[in-house]
DNA sequence: GCCAACGTTGGC
DNA sequence: GCCAACGTTGGC
């Protein structure tokens, strides 16, 4: 099973809208970016495991945890001129661009904050922390992944 | 294929 | 609001 992370700004869409929509879940629409959209296309599996991180926001972190139920498929809002995220070269015949379904599993009570993360050595070398990322979908160790699970449950309240 | 100009991301 | 660190675009 693969683990992953993946950004957004919570002004756009949050934790709680997730929360708030049918069955908590919502397809991952809007990434225009040749290295997630790889991932979302032919990385990400049906059960794979996703960290919901805000960002652009104070402060930013991880808020949850999320699953995928349905795996790479395109990204219908690329071809609806009225959407933010229209892009006229991709079309239904030739998508460019692909979204997965996800589910969320659970909503942290507190945040893990960015500032926490940068503290743990083990996860020093993690994507997320790399200087100048930018992407808004990375994968995720599994040894990476326990470490913050364990740090929800160290400080306890946090999950 | 190079690279300058431009746009975006996202922490601070 | 600033700006570093990208990614993309398009002229040549």
């Amino acid at each position: 099973m693969g683990y992953w992370l993946m950004k957004s700004e919570p002004e756009a869409f949050s934790i709680n809208d997730l929360a708030a929509r049918p069955n908590k879940t919502e397809h991952w629409d809007g990434v225009r970016n040749y290295q997630a959209r790889n991932m979302l296309r032919d990385k990400i599996k049906k059960g794979d495991q996703i960290f919901f991180y805000h960002s652009n926001c104070e402060p930013p972190g991880i808020v949850g945890i999320a699953k995928v139920i349905k795996e790479g498929y395109p990204d219908f809002t690329a071809f609806d001129p009225n959407s933010k995220h229209f892009d006229p070269k991709s079309n239904s015949e030739n998508p460019r661009w692909f979204m997965v379904d996800i589910k969320l599993i659970k909503k942290f009570n507190k945040i893990i904050p960015l500032t926490l993360l940068k503290t743990i050595s083990e996860l020093k070398n993690m994507t997320l922390l790399r200087k100048g990322n930018r992407l808004s979908v990375m994968p995720v160790s599994t040894k990476e992944w326990q470490t913050i699970l364990k740090l929800t449950k160290k400080n306890n309240g946090l999950l």
